[in-house]
DNA sequence: TCGCATGATGCCGATTGGGTATCAATATTA
DNA sequence: TAATATTGATACCCAATCGGCATCATGCGA
């Protein structure tokens, strides 16, 4: 026999009351059914915890021992389920949210200082990394929500559309280009590019790719780095140019020139991803507070 | 259906390994009772902690935050279910000791000492008492072990004697009687006396009164007061004089002449007590160190 | 002495817990 | 592509546990 909670709540009972038929009435049982309970625990345990007349009932030494943890066991195990609970309709627990370099440069912190302040409970839980990584974590359930490049269409998953980018060419102070007011793609051709790593940034790749293609080149790659601020330190220094998005452009350090592709219409859409089987907790709330937001511009 | 800790054991084994076979073989249990014990958790809490398929286990938002609590429950639960047995066998947990005036100003305090030094985890709880008090107080189980006036006979009780004092007078330094090395208690009978309040010291007034019949007299009580202190306050200030025992009068405060009863053999007996049906816990241990003890002179 | 109060025990039926067999769905391998 | 393996859920059945009613044993008070 293994002591269950139920004859830890009928030991308080009875160390309350020192009575077994008013504590049985207290718990709604009959006064044998307690005896014998009280009489399993002890086995269980091997100590006495009362001594016991037909006249009267006295709780001993190990019993108020026992009773100061059973209290504490009993409000541990409510506090515990309660919280549970709430967890469970969002109102508190852990929300694991993915980002790329364009989100965070982009609308996501407002997103999350927005959220944060209407669920004080939920704790946020930001993981940066890079749109393939984030998918993987999703399916793995390591992630709640991810906030990555591109529409996703994948069985499983739902999305909603955060922000919506222009491409923009930057280029070092000192380069040619910089006293230009705009470009073409095509004038990119001869250029010595600056990348991300070609697995983090593969799939930002494909969709500067086919733009570029349509110019007739592809990208002459000559550079890497392992996020956009050290893309954009090496450009500074004049590595070569490259195209990222405005959001990532729009607070630029010293030394460099953000130039519009003025024959470029294509746009790189941030999206809010999550599994639908998924969709609980403080993951519901998020979602239904980026549901009532305006569409994004 | 109450969730018990077998439950939250079975849920904590599962969010572990994340995988209902392996699971279920290291609680001892089958698949298919863990698959049904998480389900009635899940229906008992009305939330789903794990998403499962046949393929994957992955614990939710909210099953984190029950396994957090989940593990203390079953820690808490641990620890009060050992603090018991510990408390049980005596080596920790509280010991409500009464006393006298005449315990106290005695042997008392170098036993509880002693039996401190033994036995570190035991709470000594002191509580003065007159001899009547206490006697009553261990019927009630509200006392673990009593040190009282006088041997106790009475049912279920057992004692052990721990210390015996011969009766002594106590006058004011300006008395008459305080020049002389020693008095007969039949001098006495013409004074005014100074006792404890009728009620409380009772029990002390029957070992002094077949003394004084001896010699032919009774006390003529003119002042009472609460405690040994009190009596010897207004015996210094020439109330009256007092009979009390060797040891309350080894310290006294100035103004005082304790004075043998050259013709008093009797002996004021002071034992421990205590219910034979109660001696459990530290209370077993500590009556195991007096009856280890030389006896008393 | 009798009546009452109180915890323990006997007997029985209902409910719960667990095991084996099987199913449904998916992934892996040949 | 078909066969096989894996995995959690469900069906069926039996054993164990829990709780109720009736009764017993003991002690106290009128």
């Amino acid at each position: 026999m293994r002591s269950d909670l139920r004859h830890i709540r009928y030991f308080v009972a009875t160390a309350e009351e020192l009575h077994f038929r008013r504590a049985a009435e207290r718990l709604g049982i009959a006064q044998p059914a307690l005896s014998r309970a009280i009489q399993a625990l002890e086995a269980d345990l091997d100590v006495a915890l009362f001594v016991r007349t037909n006249r009267s009932v006295q709780i001993t030494t190990a019993g108020r021992v026992f009773l100061d943890g059973a209290r504490e066991i009993i409000a541990l195990t409510d506090r515990t389920m309660e919280e549970a609970r709430t967890a469970h309709d969002g109102r508190m627990g852990e929300l694991r949210i993915g980002y790329t370099d364009f989100a965070i440069a982009g609308a996501l912190p407002n997103l999350l200082k927005g959220f944060q302040e209407r669920h004080a409970r939920v704790t946020l839980k930001p993981q940066h990394g890079v749109t393939l990584t984030q998918i993987k974590r999703l399916e793995e359930g390591q992630l709640d929500l991810g906030f990555v490049t591109g529409p996703i269409t994948r069985d499983g998953f739902d999305q909603r559309v955060v922000q919506s980018e222009a491409f923009r060419c930057v280029v070092a102070d000192s380069h040619p280009f910089a006293r230009r007011d705009g470009l073409q793609i095509a004038e990119l051709a001869k250029e010595d590019f600056v990348h991300g790593s070609s697995t983090d940034w593969q799939h930002f790749y494909d969709y500067l790719l086919p733009i570029c293609r349509r110019a007739g080149f592809a990208p002459r790659i000559r550079q890497e780095a392992f996020n956009t601020a050290g893309i954009l330190g090496l450009v500074s220094c004049g590595m070569g140019v490259t195209v990222l998005t405005e959001r990532v452009c729009s607070a630029l350090a010293p030394g460099l020139v953000t130039l519009p592709l003025l024959d470029v219409d294509e746009r790189l859409v941030t999206s809010a991803v999550w599994r639908v089987d998924h969709l609980i907790g403080p993951a519901r709330h998020f979602v239904d507070y980026l549901q009532d937001l305006p569409p994004a511009r």
